[in-house]
DNA sequence: ATGTTTCCATACGCAACGGTACAAAATGAA
DNA sequence: TTCATTTTGTACCGTTGCGTATGGAAACAT
């Protein structure tokens, strides 16, 4: 393992900034992108105001590094449990638990997704919000329909379905347990219905 | 049509409250609950801060009202899209239809669902929002769910289906519309992704 | 040691926010 | 006309928010 060459120059900073953004997302998480001030950054940070400022930027750039932050841990996550080759309902189900893993992380009450709960209110508003939103979810639908188109070709699924179609209902299915899950539905309830929605889309 | 006795004692209220409130409700759908400020408010239905106050409490009070407003307006055409003889397919798609109205109403781009743009956001905070949400999703998959059960027992749908599981996907798909418009999503292609979900729920 | 560089930490300025006090205006009642 | 009642409209208060200026601290270089 490299130690990335530890020589700057001057006082080292006091805070690891990928640990801080973790922290911070969190902070945005639970409140929205607009009730969230930066006292409360560097409150759940430890970071200090203007450290905050020299490491990411103003509110706003911490928020869209938190943001792209969260994406690349759903868009990783959900890749990790459509790669392999396990039966469809499995991998459709390791999707969703991985997505309540977490919906469901933290302590306190269940934020559910940081996409849902926190960019879609700004997505009017924010063009860079609203394109990252845009993204990911095209994204997720392509995921979805590429791992379905699979099972259709290797017989997995009827050959009269349509994978297009079936993705559409998995990602409509990831945005119920998100929604649900900010909502208070508790997490068993939500994976018995994820559950359904799997016996449904698998025919 | 009764005029109401119009006696009051003093100087008459510049504003119907009711419509106001609708105005109200529009300010905090553009940018949702916390970066709606009560000057937007007082700019949004023209009254002022004294009055705005007095007619419906502060600003957490004006916001609650217009949760439950809008509530009523999406389960009245929830209600009214389900109700009557229509086919099953017909009857998803007119509150599909119904909600895509909701969706891509005033002026400027899409706001998607009230709730899912503004109260989700709070929901994890705020009790009050949580429980109404709540209450609301349910009342959806109640719905759907008799609809589909009525069709069920009408051998619109097989024997061998799962209203429940159905219904679910009827209310996820309602959510992925919800989220999906206000990510920017034109009304045509949420029109067709309505369209192919119930082409899947119908069989 | 001394200087240079980088970051931390306290404190400040200014604008915006939510809420309210107070006086003027508009009506019905007497 | 005069009084009582209700609402309007302006102006104000205390708080909070974001951003930044300024001085001190901790490292490396010479």
């Amino acid at each position: 393992m490299n130690e990335t060459a530890k020589k700057p120059r001057g006082r080292p900073r006091a805070y690891e900034p990928q640990v801080a953004l973790r922290q911070a997302t969190g902070a945005f998480w639970k409140s929205g992108y607009a009730a969230t001030s930066l006292d409360d950054i560097t409150a759940a940070t430890g970071m200090n105001r203007p450290s905050l400022r020299a490491a990411f930027g103003d509110k706003r750039a911490i928020y869209l590094q938190a943001l792209a932050g969260y994406w690349e841990l759903q868009l990783v996550a959900t890749r990790k449990a459509l790669d392999g080759d396990h039966a469809l309902e499995t991998a459709l189900m390791r999707v969703y638990d991985a997505a309540l893993a977490i919906y469901f992380s933290g302590d306190g009450p269940a934020r559910g997704c940081f996409v849902v709960g926190t960019a879609i209110t700004e997505a009017v508003d924010d063009p860079e919000v609203r394109r990252s939103v845009m993204d990911g979810f095209r994204t997720l639908d392509t995921r979805f329909e590429a791992r379905l188109r699979r099972a259709r070709d290797s017989g997995e699924l009827g050959s009269d379905t349509d994978p297009t179609a079936l993705a559409l209902l998995a990602t409509a299915t990831l945005h119920t347990l998100a929604l649900r899950a900010r909502a208070g539905t508790s997490r068993k309830d939500l994976r018995t219905l994820a559950s359904k929605a799997v016996g449904v889309i698998c025919g």
